[in-house]
RNA sequence: GUGACUGUAGCUCAGUCGGUAGAGCGCCGGAUUGUGGAUCCGGCUGUCGCGGGUUCAAUCCCCGUCAGUCACCCCA
C-alpha cells in the first residue's frame, strides 16, 4: 500500500498524457497569438518566491494566503509555491526597475500554478494560467483593450456565449470606507445572515456582496451601494470604460456585487464566465482587474496597472476538441534489418529536409506496421524491402487515397518535402 | 477545510440476494510468406482501490483508509 502511494500522482496534480496535449498546444498558440496581436512579451518569473510576497500583495486575510498556499522553510527563508501570476510580475517589475526603462510595459505570461484546495471540475491543486499584466497606464482605454482582446481570444478558442461582468470598487480609500459601510449596515441584523457571512462580516465584509446565500440577498436588501461611495475620478472612469466596450461591441453586464477576492483590485474589476452545464461550480473563465496601489505596495514607484487571469483546464472543458493532427507526415515500414538501416538513413534525410517521419524499428509484420501508421495518422508511407533496395526505389504509399507509385531513392525526399509543402494532406 | 456519492480488464460499464467475474471498445494474431482503417475467426489482460472485521467462505455485508466525482467555502 505503501510503495502503491508513493507512486500516484500528488492529488489534485494531473497528469497530461501526449494523446490531449494537442488541445493544449492549441490555445496556448491561440493566446501568445492574441497577447503578440496586442503589443505583450512573455515573462517568465519562479514558480517559487519568498512568502511575505503572497502575504502582501494578495493580502493576509484572504482565503488564498491563509490556508491555499503551499508553504515551506527551507534553510532560513520562508518561501511558498506561487498561487496565482500577478505577485511575482510585479515583483519582477519592481526588482528590475522596468518603469525607469519604459512609460508602459505590457507582459504576459503562462505557467501552474498552486492551490492546496479541495479539487473539482476545473479546480485543481496545480493548474495552468495564462495571464498578463499593463503596467504603466492608468487610462480606461487600457481595461477596456484587455477586455475586448480577451473576448476575441476566447471567440477564436471556441467558447460559447461568454458572459463578461464588470463593476468598479474605487480606489484603495473607497475600498476600505464601502467595506466599512456594508459591515456597518449589516452588524445590526446579523442574526439573519448566513453562518458563512457572520464569519465574513469580521473578516472581510465585502464578501458577503457575492454570497450565494439566499437569506443573505435579502439582508442586503438597502444596503449602501458602491456607486454612493465612489469619487468622481472613479466614476469618470468607469463611464469611459463602458464607453469604449461599446464602441468596440463587446457586450457586458454591470455587475455592482461583483467583488472577488484578492485584496488589491482597484477601481474596474471583471470576470469572463463561461457555460455552467460544463463548468459546474468553477465557471469563472477569467477573472482580472486594476490594481492601481500595488507596485508601489511592493516598494516600487507609483504606477498604475491592470491585469488577469485564466485557467487553462477551465478553458480545456469549455472548448471543444481541434481538428485531429497527424503525429507525424511519413510513416517508414522496413522489411528485415538491412531494410532497416536503410529506412534509418532516409528518415535522417526526410527530416533534414523538415518532413516528420516515424521509423517502425520493431521487425515486426507488414500489416502491423500499417496499422501503426494507420493510427498514428500519417498521410505518407514507406515501403521498403531487399527487393526495393536492389531495384534503388521505394514503395511511396498514399495511405488516404490508398495508392501506392514506385519512387527512385534519390528523388523520394526532394518529391516528399515537395508534396508535403503544398500541403496536400 | 465541510458534506454527499462513487471505486470491477488499457477505456466505458454489467454482475454475483456472500461460493474468487463478464460485455462492448481497444490491443494482439489469423483469414491475405510483403500491404492499413470495413468484415469474419481466434486470443490476451484483472491482486473486483487498499487494510482490517464478520463468516466455513467476502468483489458483494461492516469499519477504516486512499483515490475520484459533485456541492459548499473560495477561486482560474
Amino acid at each position: 500500500m505503501a510503495e502503491k502511494t508513493s507512486v500516484r500522482a500528488v492529488k489534485g496534480m494531473n497528469d497530461v498524457l501526449p494523446g490531449e496535449i494537442a488541445r493544449w498546444h492549441r490555445l496556448e498558440a491561440l493566446f501568445r497569438r492574441s497577447m503578440a496581436l496586442t503589443g505583450y512579451r512573455e515573462v517568465r518569473t519562479p514558480f517559487v518566491e519568498h512568502k511575505p510576497l503572497f502575504v502582501r500583495a494578495i493580502g493576509e486575510v484572504t482565503d488564498v494566503v491563509e490556508k491555499e498556499m503551499y508553504a515551506f522553510t527551507r534553510h532560513h527563508d520562508e518561501l511558498a509555491l506561487r498561487p496565482e501570476g500577478t505577485a511575482g510580475a510585479v515583483r519582477a517589475y519592481v526588482e528590475h526597475k522596468v518603469a525607469n526603462a519604459e512609460p508602459v510595459s505590457r507582459w504576459y505570461y503562462l505557467g501552474p500554478m498552486f492551490r492546496a484546495e479541495r479539487p473539482q471540475a476545473g479546480r485543481y491543486r496545480q493548474f495552468w494560467q495564462y495571464g498578463a499584466e499593463c503596467f504603466g497606464d492608468a487610462g480606461p482605454g487600457s481595461d477596456a483593450e484587455m477586455i475586448a482582446e480577451l473576448c476575441a481570444f476566447l471567440s477564436a478558442a471556441g467558447v460559447t456565449a461568454p458572459r463578461v461582468l464588470l463593476n468598479s470598487i474605487g480606489g484603495p480609500g473607497t475600498r476600505v470606507a464601502y467595506t466599512e459601510a456594508v459591515r456597518a449596515y449589516l452588524e445590526p441584523k446579523k442574526a439573519q445572515l448566513s453562518e458563512d457571512s457572520q464569519k465574513r462580516l469580521e473578516k472581510n465584509a465585502l464578501r458577503i456582496l457575492d454570497s450565494k446565500a439566499p437569506e443573505d440577498h435579502a439582508a442586503l436588501e438597502g444596503a449602501p451601494t458602491l456607486e454612493s461611495v465612489l469619487d468622481e475620478a472613479d466614476k469618470d472612469h468607469f463611464k469611459n470604460l463602458l464607453g469604449h466596450l461599446d464602441a468596440l461591441g463587446v457586450t457586458y453586464e454591470v455587475d455592482p456585487k461583483l467583488v472577488r477576492g484578492l485584496d488589491y483590485y482597484t477601481r474596474t474589476l471583471f470576470e469572463i464566465k463561461g457555460a455552467k452545464e460544463k463548468l459546474g461550480a468553477g465557471d469563472t473563465l477569467i477573472g482580472g482587474g486594476r490594481y492601481d496601489g500595488m507596485v508601489e505596495q511592493l516598494g516600487g514607484a507609483s504606477v498604475p496597472a491592470i491585469g488577469f487571469a485564466g485557467g487553462l483546464e477551465r478553458l480545456l472543458i469549455a472548448t471543444d476538441d481541434g481538428e485531429k493532427k497527424p503525429v507525424v507526415s511519413v510513416f517508414l515500414a522496413p522489411m528485415g534489418s538491412p531494410a532497416t538501416t536503410y529506412a534509418l538513413v532516409l528518415a535522417r534525410e526526410l527530416r533534414a529536409h523538415g518532413v516528420t517521419c516515424d521509423v517502425d524499428t520493431r521487425g515486426a509484420n507488414l500489416k502491423s506496421m500499417l496499422r501503426r501508421a494507420t493510427s498514428l495518422e500519417a498521410p505518407y508511407g514507406i515501403l521498403v524491402g531487399d527487393a526495393e533496395i536492389a531495384a534503388g526505389v521505394v514503395e511511396v504509399k498514399d495511405l488516404n487515397a490508398r495508392t501506392q507509385e514506385k519512387i527512385a531513392r534519390s528523388e523520394v525526399v526532394r518529391v516528399l518535402a515537395d508534396r508535403l509543402a503544398k500541403g496536400t494532406p
